[in-house]
RNA sequence: GGUCCGGUAGCUCAGCUGGAUAGAGCAUCAGCCUUCUAAGCUGAGGGUCAUGCGUUCGAAUCGCAUCCGGAUCACCA
């Protein structure tokens, strides 16, 4: 059989190899997953290697003897990719022949790029903030992990729809608006020159700091720390205000659209640096009421079940879970109503085959029963829901906490990782014939990169510790580390023609391979990072993909090679790395610049 | 208490569909810029993979138990 190299990895290959040969002199047939395959540790001969122990069973040979036997055939049947072997206990170790590596480059440098379209619909619900207060460090993990898990799916063959559902209502929203009444001296963003999500969160933070004052008022008047909380008149108006919003008062309604026109001016502002844009916006204002349906459908065929007082349950204990309540007694919604209805809604407006949901590792309970209710209720969309569920981004002191001022504010952030990619770069002197406007872009695509990089190189689910010193280094594991390696092959390959498929002859030094190896292996780490929903592995691949070749360039010349030969592989070498890095950070939502 | 997630080097993390002597980065120490960008490279030290038992030719990886940390189990969102 001949292997079409496009279609196929070469572990792949290797794999369906071993199978062949294992029909072939055992008459047996084998599974791949029972044929393991693993690149070869650095201190044995070859690239490589089959386990043999598992195959003894097959075999009814010694690992050793079966070894050597399956090498026998697959270097006498498969020349072309086999040029030798070595058994060592039940390792078989197989060489690849150069001619081979150099074929999968050549074809890798010509092979066209876009994603074979699978025909399915993904939505990608991220962001969801609230409109009360402006942009933290945890909601840029969020919005970082959706724009990436959106890049991966797309570049899977997906149709991604990346969807905001913004909490635009309700009590937090009041307690600002109410605290704007009183405090606020008709000040505006405008007015004030402060972007518009940090005013309607300044007087957040206001509100909180009058409840407290009153609270404290109140228990030293002789109430209990319970009635005091509940009693503060400033939370009494912003329940009232709520209220109010609810019976549609036209008066609370314009405040409330003013001030949340504000907080979306300024998240818009945030988002564009970001480089993130979404395809719609659901507003819970719009959506909070839905639901009701589908608790009358689940009423109906007897999956839900009403109290004596009226609320509506499912009972969930047969799954090992507990009661859940889906209706109040009064009738009105709670958070599960909504979001069933809201389920319902993005398949209406979508027909969506999956609907993924990039919310904090809290909400795994409320995840898992907003599935299985769907799916009792046998709703088609149900089993495509999928919760990208990640861990809370702590500081080194321990968790961020508002009532302790230590809350990282999102835009801050982004700025002082700007003004350190500017600092390091003015530092270095690189790229001192650079317009102004050219530098400010190259700042801008360095913090970025160095902020994205640090908060999704981490596996999602978890929880991940946000060290503001180590997150300005710029050197080992980061982005920039990743960006400097592509302006350095970019360097090269502006000064160098690239040939693509000029014959190689020579040998191939163990760098040289190692490039081609780790270049082939950007399919898998796609298909990977989708499948488990996790773009740390892209981080982890473009980082060994820059460390790889970093270590090849020190090493050797490329535009000073020993032979034309050896310089036009290198510039394929180059091609292929400075393609792998680019593709790869672009899945993470980061540019690799020519030159820093 | 039930459920779920985590525990790997001083710190931050990979590795987890079982495979050879457990890997990176940071930090520490020692080297490397008259040659393609030193935001780089090379090397050294640093480990009871939380603990115990089990399955297996073979366990960081699988199973059970225990300990530690976190989340969650609201007529909150």
């Amino acid at each position: 059989m001949q292997f079409s190299i496009t279609s196929m990895s070469l572990v792949q290959q290797i794999r369906q190899a071993g199978i062949e040969a294992v029909k072939a002199l055992y008459n047996q047939d084998i599974q791949p997953d029972q044929l393991t395959v693993n690149e070869t540790k650095p201190e044995f001969d070859g690239d490589y290697t089959i386990v043999m122990f598992s195959l003894t069973k097959f075999t009814r040979q010694k690992p050793e003897e079966s070894g050597k036997t399956v090498g026998d055939w697959l270097t006498g049947h498969h020349p072309d990719i086999f040029k030798k072997y070595n058994v060592v206990k039940g390792f078989l170790n197989l060489s690849i022949s150069d001619p081979y590596y150099v074929s999968f480059l050549q074809s890798s440098l010509t092979k066209n790029t876009v994603p074979q379209v699978n025909g399915k619909k993904v939505m990608v619900e991220f962001a969801s903030p609230n409109t009360n207060k402006p942009l933290h460090l945890g909601h840029l993990r969020n919005i970082f992990l959706g724009a990436a898990i959106s890049n991966i799916l797309e570049a899977n063959g997906y149709e991604v729809i990346k969807a905001n559902l913004v909490n635009d209502r309700g009590i937090h929203i009041c307690k600002s608006m109410v605290a704007w009444l009183h405090y606020g001296n008709d000040v505006t963003p405008e007015s004030s020159g402060i972007k518009g999500d940090h005013l309607v969160g300044d007087y957040y933070v206001k509100f909180n700091d009058v409840y407290k004052k009153q609270m404290e008022e109140l228990i030293h008047s002789g109430k209990s720390k319970e009635e005091a909380e509940k009693e503060a008149s400033i939370l009494k108006e912003a329940q009232e205000m709520l209220l109010k919003w609810e019976q549609d008062d036209q008066e609370t309604r314009k405040l409330w659209a003013k001030m949340n026109g504000w907080v979306y001016k300024g998240f818009e502002e945030t988002y564009r640096r970001m480089g993130v844009s979404f395809d719609k916006m659901y507003y819970e204002s719009e959506t909070y009421l839905l639901g009701k349906e589908i608790v009358e459908e689940g009423l109906k065929k007897d999956i839900f079940f009403k109290k004596p007082d009226g609320s509506v349950w499912i009972d969930l204990t047969k799954e090992g879970l507990d009661e859940k309540l889906l209706l109040r007694a009064d009738g009105t919604s709670v958070y599960m109503t909504q979001d069933l209805g809201t389920a319902q809604l993005k398949y209406d407006d979508y027909h969506i085959d999956q609907s993924i949901y990039v919310i904090g590792d809290e909400q795994n309970y409320h995840m898992k029963v907003l599935k299985l209710i769907l799916q009792k209720l046998g709703k088609p969309y149900a089993d495509g829901i999928e919760h990208l569920s990640y861990g809370m981004v702590e500081l080194p002191g321990g968790r961020m906490k508002s009532r302790e001022g230590t809350v990282v504010d999102a835009d801050d952030l982004m700025d002082e990782m700007i003004q350190t990619a500017a600092k390091h770069t003015e530092e270095l002197g690189k790229v001192k014939d650079f317009s102004g406007e050219e530098l400010e872009k190259l700042y801008e695509v360095l913090g970025m990169g160095a902020t994205k990089f640090y908060l999704l190189r981490v596996n999602p689910k978890r929880k991940m510790v946000f060290n503001p010193e180590e997150s300005i280094d710029f050197h080992g594991f980061t982005g920039p580390f990743v960006q400097y390696t592509y302006a350095r092959i970019r360097s090269i390959l502006r000064k160098e023609e690239i040939q693509t498929n000029r014959p190689i002859s020579h040998a191939l030094l163990p760098l040289e391979k190692a490039i081609i190896i780790q270049s082939e292996k950007y399919e898998q780490a796609l298909s990977a990072a989708c499948i488990e929903m996790d773009p740390s592995i892209i981080a982890n691949y473009a980082f060994e993909t820059a460390q790889i070749f970093n270590s090849f360039y020190t090493e050797y010349s490329v535009i000073n090679a020993e032979s034309d030969e050896k310089k036009s592989l290198r510039l394929q070498l180059c091609h292929a790395t400075a393609m792998a890095i680019s593709d790869s950070m672009g899945l993470l939502g980061i540019t690799a610049p020519e030159r820093m």
